[in-house]
DNA sequence: ACCCCAACTGAGACTGGTTCTCATTCGTAT
DNA sequence: ATACGAATGAGAACCAGTCTCAGTTGGGGT
């Protein structure tokens, strides 16, 4: 995985005068491997020796370094991914049936009236907008092939056919 | 508060065989009446006899027939709003200092652009949209004004000034 | 009018994801 | 070498949200 990310990573950590630990090393492989917001669990998985104590207090730290992003889904529990200035900025779609998350990253003219639109937000009410989320809820692929929940829950091993990309 | 709103609600929980009780009325009009996503504490403040337990299961059952939507925000409790099909679509504004969320309807043309955006990913990931979620975090006016934590912790009796409107 | 059954209610016990505590170990600067 | 702050793992604690259960309500059918 690519050494120039574990270097920004690095050092965004030493800024914050945290240490770039074998524990935090590993999540951030798994986060980057992923391509999509993982849970506790999906981390668990792919981290077995990380206990989960270690596991949340090191996510916390890493979102305070500004590394890690914490995602509220809509079900139970939390999810987490790399932070957009390490990666770039994108979407999500959550298929509401088989719960899957994916990555979109959109076209850049979206993103143009998008500016637009909170520009006019901050001149109407006074709000400025420092980021936004955009969660787009529907059917995956796989899900709308097969009519059933083809696509496993969340999360196992590799994710699986399409990384969206516009 | 309109009687055409508790006519239309009513009409959907008999569709789902529900009543439409006291409790629930309650809860109806509290969404209604706030203008932005509620906390349970909210709805505890504004309605102290309505016990919680009691507050979560109709809010379950209101969200089954579709007149409540559930938001999962950022920090750690979710909060209630009436569903768009009852009220309109529109976005939410999360002031990141104060923690106040304000609703916005956006105008025509973004929601064009929107929609192009939603056909494109049908087209290129074969992930169909169904519903979009797009949450803006930044600074509201009084917290910019203030450069301090001028609004109270989200969801005191009235909420405030701007109604964010576009 | 009455009955009946399913819907509803409130109090409190319970669940489970997340956070906290604490004794121990690790890393690095002096 | 030493010291001190940072990091760790195991388990206890926390608490928003759910479930249980015994009792109440309400409306449709007779």
């Amino acid at each position: 995985m690519s050494e120039a990310l574990h270097g920004l990573v690095e050092h965004k950590l030493r800024r914050a005068s945290q240490r770039y630990t074998q524990s935090r090393r590993q999540l951030v492989e798994v986060l980057a491997g992923a391509g999509h917001p993982v849970s506790i669990e999906d981390i668990a998985i792919q981290a077995p020796r990380l206990p989960r104590s270690s596991a949340y207090r090191n996510l916390v730290d890493l979102e305070l370094a500004g590394i890690v992003r914490r995602v509220a889904a809509n079900d139970d529990y939390s999810r987490y991914e790399l932070a957009e200035d390490i990666t770039e900025h994108h979407h999500h779609l959550v298929c509401t049936r088989c719960g899957r998350v994916l990555d979109v990253t959109p076209p850049a003219g979206f993103e143009t009236s998008m500016a637009g639109y909170l520009d006019a937000v901050l001149a109407v009410s006074g709000f400025r907008a420092a980021d936004h989320r955009l969660d787009v809820f529907g059917t995956c692929a796989a899900c709308l092939q097969s009519g059933e929940d083809a696509c496993r829950q969340a999360g196992e091993d590799e994710p699986g056919p399409q990384e969206a990309l516009i």
